[in-house]
DNA sequence: CCAACTGTGACGGAGCGTCAATGTAT
DNA sequence: CATACATTGACGCTCCGTCACAGTTG
Protein backbone atom coordinates (compact mmCIF):
# COMPACT_ATOMS: atom_id res chain seq x y z
CA UNK A 1 0.00 0.00 0.00
CA UNK A 2 1.41 3.22 -1.21
CA UNK A 3 1.82 6.11 1.46
CA UNK A 4 2.43 9.78 0.78
CA UNK A 5 4.07 12.35 2.66
CA UNK A 6 2.13 15.47 3.42
CA UNK A 7 3.64 17.20 0.49
CA UNK A 8 2.98 14.75 -1.98
CA UNK A 9 -1.03 14.06 -0.95
CA UNK A 10 -1.62 18.05 -0.66
CA UNK A 11 -0.20 17.88 -4.82
CA UNK A 12 -2.38 14.68 -5.02
CA UNK A 13 -5.33 16.78 -3.52
CA UNK A 14 -4.93 19.61 -4.51
CA UNK A 15 -4.26 21.48 -1.66
CA UNK A 16 -2.18 23.42 0.67
CA UNK A 17 -0.55 21.54 3.25
CA UNK A 18 -1.73 23.53 5.85
CA UNK A 19 -5.17 22.49 4.99
CA UNK A 20 -4.62 18.86 5.61
CA UNK A 21 -2.64 19.81 9.01
CA UNK A 22 -5.86 21.87 9.78
CA UNK A 23 -8.46 18.82 8.76
CA UNK A 24 -6.25 16.73 10.57
CA UNK A 25 -6.67 19.01 13.65
CA UNK A 26 -10.41 19.33 13.26
CA UNK A 27 -10.73 15.40 12.78
CA UNK A 28 -11.64 15.29 9.39
CA UNK A 29 -8.61 12.63 7.91
CA UNK A 30 -6.33 10.68 10.16
CA UNK A 31 -3.18 9.90 8.48
CA UNK A 32 -0.41 7.50 9.78
CA UNK A 33 2.06 9.01 11.66
CA UNK A 34 6.24 7.35 11.00
CA UNK A 35 8.11 6.87 13.85
CA UNK A 36 9.37 10.31 13.46
CA UNK A 37 6.24 11.80 14.19
CA UNK A 38 5.66 12.59 10.06
CA UNK A 39 2.08 12.35 8.46
CA UNK A 40 1.84 9.33 6.02
CA UNK A 41 -1.15 9.74 3.67
CA UNK A 42 -2.70 6.80 2.30
CA UNK A 43 -4.31 6.19 -1.01
CA UNK A 44 -8.20 6.33 1.12
CA UNK A 45 -6.62 9.51 2.53
CA UNK A 46 -5.92 11.07 -0.25
CA UNK A 47 -9.72 10.03 -2.24
CA UNK A 48 -11.00 11.39 1.57
CA UNK A 49 -9.31 14.82 1.16
CA UNK A 50 -10.35 15.25 -2.42
CA UNK A 51 -14.07 14.11 -1.54
CA UNK A 52 -13.90 16.92 1.17
CA UNK A 53 -12.68 19.50 -1.35
CA UNK A 54 -15.83 18.63 -3.78
CA UNK A 55 -18.09 19.46 -0.57
CA UNK A 56 -16.05 23.22 1.00
CA UNK A 57 -16.03 23.62 -3.01
CA UNK A 58 -20.01 23.31 -2.95
CA UNK A 59 -19.65 25.71 -0.14
CA UNK A 60 -19.91 23.37 3.57
CA UNK A 61 -17.96 24.27 5.97
CA UNK A 62 -15.98 21.10 7.91
CA UNK A 63 -18.34 20.62 10.48
CA UNK A 64 -21.04 20.41 7.67
CA UNK A 65 -18.46 18.47 5.44
CA UNK A 66 -17.86 16.01 8.46
CA UNK A 67 -21.69 15.19 8.91
CA UNK A 68 -22.58 14.42 5.53
CA UNK A 69 -19.24 12.23 5.13
CA UNK A 70 -20.80 10.06 8.21
CA UNK A 71 -23.92 10.15 6.79
CA UNK A 72 -22.39 9.63 2.94
CA UNK A 73 -21.32 6.14 5.26
CA UNK A 74 -24.64 5.60 6.73
CA UNK A 75 -26.07 6.04 2.92
CA UNK A 76 -23.70 3.26 1.86
CA UNK A 77 -24.31 0.54 4.57
CA UNK A 78 -28.16 1.17 4.29
CA UNK A 79 -27.72 0.17 0.50
CA UNK A 80 -26.26 -2.34 0.61
CA UNK A 81 -28.64 -3.45 3.02
CA UNK A 82 -31.16 -3.16 0.60
CA UNK A 83 -29.19 -5.07 -2.07
CA UNK A 84 -28.40 -8.15 0.35
CA UNK A 85 -32.29 -7.80 1.07
CA UNK A 86 -33.16 -7.46 -2.70
CA UNK A 87 -30.92 -10.29 -3.27
CA UNK A 88 -31.85 -12.66 -0.49
CA UNK A 89 -35.65 -12.08 -1.53
CA UNK A 90 -34.95 -13.15 -5.06
CA UNK A 91 -33.27 -16.53 -3.67
CA UNK A 92 -36.45 -16.72 -1.55
CA UNK A 93 -38.47 -16.87 -4.48
CA UNK A 94 -36.08 -19.52 -6.25
CA UNK A 95 -35.68 -21.78 -2.96
CA UNK A 96 -39.74 -21.91 -2.55
CA UNK A 97 -40.13 -23.14 -6.14
CA UNK A 98 -36.94 -25.83 -5.63
CA UNK A 99 -38.54 -26.86 -2.07
CA UNK A 100 -41.82 -27.48 -3.64
CA UNK A 101 -40.49 -29.42 -6.43
CA UNK A 102 -38.64 -31.51 -4.09
CA UNK A 103 -41.72 -32.10 -1.89
CA UNK A 104 -43.72 -33.19 -4.98
CA UNK A 105 -40.80 -35.38 -6.68
CA UNK A 106 -40.63 -37.01 -2.62
CA UNK A 107 -43.95 -37.92 -3.11
CA UNK A 108 -43.99 -39.13 -6.95
CA UNK A 109 -40.94 -41.59 -5.53
CA UNK A 110 -42.66 -42.62 -2.27
CA UNK A 111 -46.28 -42.07 -3.45
CA UNK A 112 -48.56 -43.85 -6.28
CA UNK A 113 -50.96 -42.31 -6.95
CA UNK A 114 -54.81 -44.16 -6.78
CA UNK A 115 -55.86 -43.35 -9.94
CA UNK A 116 -52.41 -44.77 -11.50
CA UNK A 117 -52.64 -48.37 -9.64
CA UNK A 118 -54.78 -51.06 -10.11
CA UNK A 119 -55.34 -53.68 -7.81
CA UNK A 120 -53.76 -56.85 -9.23
CA UNK A 121 -53.80 -60.08 -7.03
CA UNK A 122 -49.77 -61.10 -6.68
CA UNK A 123 -48.76 -63.92 -8.82
CA UNK A 124 -51.65 -63.44 -10.90
CA UNK A 125 -50.21 -60.76 -12.67
CA UNK A 126 -52.04 -59.90 -16.54
CA UNK A 127 -49.64 -59.43 -19.54
CA UNK A 128 -50.88 -55.52 -21.50
CA UNK A 129 -52.81 -56.19 -24.56
CA UNK B 1 -54.18 22.78 8.96
CA UNK B 2 -52.36 25.85 11.52
CA UNK B 3 -50.43 28.70 9.57
CA UNK B 4 -48.26 31.31 11.54
CA UNK B 5 -47.35 34.50 10.45
CA UNK B 6 -44.02 34.88 10.42
CA UNK B 7 -43.53 36.45 13.85
CA UNK B 8 -45.03 33.81 15.66
CA UNK B 9 -43.40 30.88 13.64
CA UNK B 10 -40.04 32.58 14.79
CA UNK B 11 -41.26 32.41 18.20
CA UNK B 12 -42.03 29.06 18.19
CA UNK B 13 -39.04 27.99 16.34
CA UNK B 14 -36.56 30.81 18.81
CA UNK B 15 -35.18 32.58 16.04
CA UNK B 16 -35.18 36.24 14.82
CA UNK B 17 -37.66 37.02 12.37
CA UNK B 18 -34.89 38.21 9.77
CA UNK B 19 -33.53 34.92 9.92
CA UNK B 20 -36.51 33.14 8.70
CA UNK B 21 -36.91 35.77 5.71
CA UNK B 22 -32.92 34.85 5.29
CA UNK B 23 -33.38 30.93 5.25
CA UNK B 24 -36.12 31.36 2.75
CA UNK B 25 -33.73 33.27 0.65
CA UNK B 26 -31.77 30.62 0.64
CA UNK B 27 -34.45 28.07 -0.36
CA UNK B 28 -34.36 26.47 3.47
CA UNK B 29 -37.98 26.46 3.85
CA UNK B 30 -40.52 27.46 1.54
CA UNK B 31 -43.42 28.93 4.07
CA UNK B 32 -46.85 29.72 2.11
CA UNK B 33 -48.08 33.49 0.55
CA UNK B 34 -51.31 34.86 1.25
CA UNK B 35 -52.52 37.15 -1.66
CA UNK B 36 -51.19 40.38 0.21
CA UNK B 37 -47.76 38.18 0.13
CA UNK B 38 -47.65 37.97 3.95
CA UNK B 39 -45.73 34.72 4.61
CA UNK B 40 -47.29 31.67 6.48
CA UNK B 41 -45.40 28.89 7.92
CA UNK B 42 -47.35 25.51 8.96
CA UNK B 43 -46.49 23.44 11.59
CA UNK B 44 -44.32 21.32 9.13
CA UNK B 45 -42.40 24.51 8.67
CA UNK B 46 -41.95 25.17 12.03
CA UNK B 47 -40.31 21.68 12.76
CA UNK B 48 -38.04 21.90 9.68
CA UNK B 49 -36.95 25.77 11.38
CA UNK B 50 -36.14 23.55 14.72
CA UNK B 51 -33.98 21.25 12.94
CA UNK B 52 -32.06 23.81 11.31
CA UNK B 53 -31.61 25.22 14.46
CA UNK B 54 -30.43 22.19 15.85
CA UNK B 55 -27.89 21.35 12.93
CA UNK B 56 -26.72 25.55 12.77
CA UNK B 57 -25.86 24.74 16.71
CA UNK B 58 -23.67 21.74 15.48
CA UNK B 59 -21.97 24.68 13.03
CA UNK B 60 -23.14 23.58 10.14
CA UNK B 61 -23.55 26.35 7.70
CA UNK B 62 -26.27 26.80 5.67
CA UNK B 63 -25.05 24.96 2.47
CA UNK B 64 -24.06 21.68 5.18
CA UNK B 65 -27.38 22.52 6.63
CA UNK B 66 -29.74 21.89 2.92
CA UNK B 67 -27.17 18.85 2.03
CA UNK B 68 -27.95 16.96 5.95
CA UNK B 69 -31.70 18.00 5.24
CA UNK B 70 -31.63 16.50 1.68
CA UNK B 71 -29.92 13.45 2.74
CA UNK B 72 -31.95 12.52 6.14
CA UNK B 73 -33.97 12.29 4.00
CA UNK B 74 -32.53 10.14 1.25
CA UNK B 75 -32.06 8.00 4.74
CA UNK B 76 -35.25 8.09 5.84
CA UNK B 77 -36.50 6.45 2.81
CA UNK B 78 -33.80 3.82 2.37
CA UNK B 79 -34.57 2.83 6.19
CA UNK B 80 -38.45 2.11 5.08
CA UNK B 81 -37.06 0.16 2.18
CA UNK B 82 -35.11 -1.97 4.51
CA UNK B 83 -38.21 -2.29 6.82
CA UNK B 84 -40.21 -3.05 4.04
CA UNK B 85 -37.61 -5.85 2.19
CA UNK B 86 -37.64 -7.10 5.57
CA UNK B 87 -41.02 -7.69 6.08
CA UNK B 88 -41.14 -8.93 2.88
CA UNK B 89 -38.73 -11.60 3.28
CA UNK B 90 -40.21 -12.75 6.62
CA UNK B 91 -43.43 -12.96 4.93
CA UNK B 92 -42.09 -15.09 1.63
CA UNK B 93 -40.73 -17.77 4.62
CA UNK B 94 -43.61 -18.29 5.96
CA UNK B 95 -45.24 -18.42 2.48
CA UNK B 96 -42.82 -21.21 2.34
CA UNK B 97 -44.12 -23.34 5.12
CA UNK B 98 -47.54 -22.69 3.77
CA UNK B 99 -46.93 -23.28 0.76
CA UNK B 100 -44.94 -26.94 0.80
CA UNK B 101 -47.59 -27.82 3.68
CA UNK B 102 -50.12 -26.98 1.03
CA UNK B 103 -48.61 -29.17 -1.51
CA UNK B 104 -48.33 -31.88 0.81
CA UNK B 105 -52.18 -32.01 1.44
CA UNK B 106 -52.65 -32.21 -1.82
CA UNK B 107 -50.85 -34.99 -2.36
CA UNK B 108 -52.26 -36.50 0.45
CA UNK B 109 -55.67 -36.46 -0.68
CA UNK B 110 -54.92 -37.31 -4.06
CA UNK B 111 -52.57 -40.00 -2.91
CA UNK B 112 -52.07 -42.87 -1.16
CA UNK B 113 -48.59 -44.26 0.08
CA UNK B 114 -47.30 -47.27 -1.35
CA UNK B 115 -46.35 -48.61 2.28
CA UNK B 116 -50.33 -48.16 3.57
CA UNK B 117 -51.89 -49.78 0.50
CA UNK B 118 -52.55 -53.90 0.42
CA UNK B 119 -52.94 -55.30 -2.71
CA UNK B 120 -56.55 -57.00 -1.87
CA UNK B 121 -58.58 -59.08 -5.19
CA UNK B 122 -62.14 -56.58 -5.08
CA UNK B 123 -65.38 -58.20 -3.46
CA UNK B 124 -62.95 -60.63 -1.13
CA UNK B 125 -61.92 -58.07 1.21
CA UNK B 126 -60.98 -59.57 4.67
CA UNK B 127 -61.77 -58.13 7.91
CA UNK B 128 -58.80 -57.43 10.23
CA UNK B 129 -58.11 -59.53 13.10
C1' DC C 1 23.24 23.80 5.84
C1' DC C 2 19.41 22.88 2.90
C1' DA C 3 14.96 20.75 2.44
C1' DA C 4 10.89 19.12 4.36
C1' DC C 5 8.76 18.10 8.25
C1' DT C 6 6.56 19.81 12.87
C1' DG C 7 3.82 23.38 15.50
C1' DT C 8 1.63 28.13 16.63
C1' DG C 9 0.02 32.75 15.51
C1' DA C 10 -1.95 36.22 12.39
C1' DC C 11 -4.39 38.09 8.52
C1' DG C 12 -8.13 38.56 4.84
C1' DG C 13 -12.26 37.02 2.65
C1' DA C 14 -16.74 34.83 3.08
C1' DG C 15 -20.77 33.42 5.56
C1' DC C 16 -24.35 34.50 8.74
C1' DG C 17 -27.24 36.54 12.30
C1' DT C 18 -28.88 40.90 13.76
C1' DC C 19 -29.99 45.83 13.53
C1' DA C 20 -31.62 49.83 10.95
C1' DA C 21 -34.01 52.31 7.35
C1' DT C 22 -37.77 52.63 4.26
C1' DG C 23 -42.15 51.42 2.13
C1' DT C 24 -46.97 49.35 2.20
C1' DA C 25 -51.26 47.59 3.99
C1' DT C 26 -54.66 46.86 7.80
C1' DC D 1 -51.84 56.80 13.26
C1' DA D 2 -49.99 52.55 15.07
C1' DT D 3 -48.61 47.93 14.02
C1' DA D 4 -46.84 44.17 11.46
C1' DC D 5 -45.62 42.97 7.26
C1' DA D 6 -42.30 43.57 3.18
C1' DT D 7 -37.23 44.53 1.14
C1' DT D 8 -32.51 46.20 1.20
C1' DG D 9 -28.10 47.61 3.17
C1' DA D 10 -24.64 47.57 6.80
C1' DC D 11 -22.16 45.97 10.77
C1' DG D 12 -19.81 42.48 13.81
C1' DC D 13 -18.57 37.90 14.78
C1' DT D 14 -16.90 33.42 13.40
C1' DC D 15 -14.97 30.23 10.23
C1' DC D 16 -11.41 28.87 7.15
C1' DG D 17 -7.65 28.90 3.92
C1' DT D 18 -3.23 30.79 3.52
C1' DC D 19 1.01 33.01 4.92
C1' DA D 20 4.75 33.70 8.23
C1' DC D 21 7.80 32.35 11.76
C1' DA D 22 10.39 29.14 14.75
C1' DG D 23 12.01 24.56 15.94
C1' DT D 24 13.52 19.63 14.63
C1' DT D 25 15.33 15.97 11.62
C1' DG D 26 17.90 13.66 7.78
Amino acid sequence: MALFMISVAAELAGMHPQTLRLYERRGLVRPQRTAKNTRRYSQHDVERLMRIQQLTELGLNLAGVERVLAMEEQLRVLAAEVQRLQAQLQEAAVELRREIERVERSHRFELVPVSHTQIVPLGRRRRRA
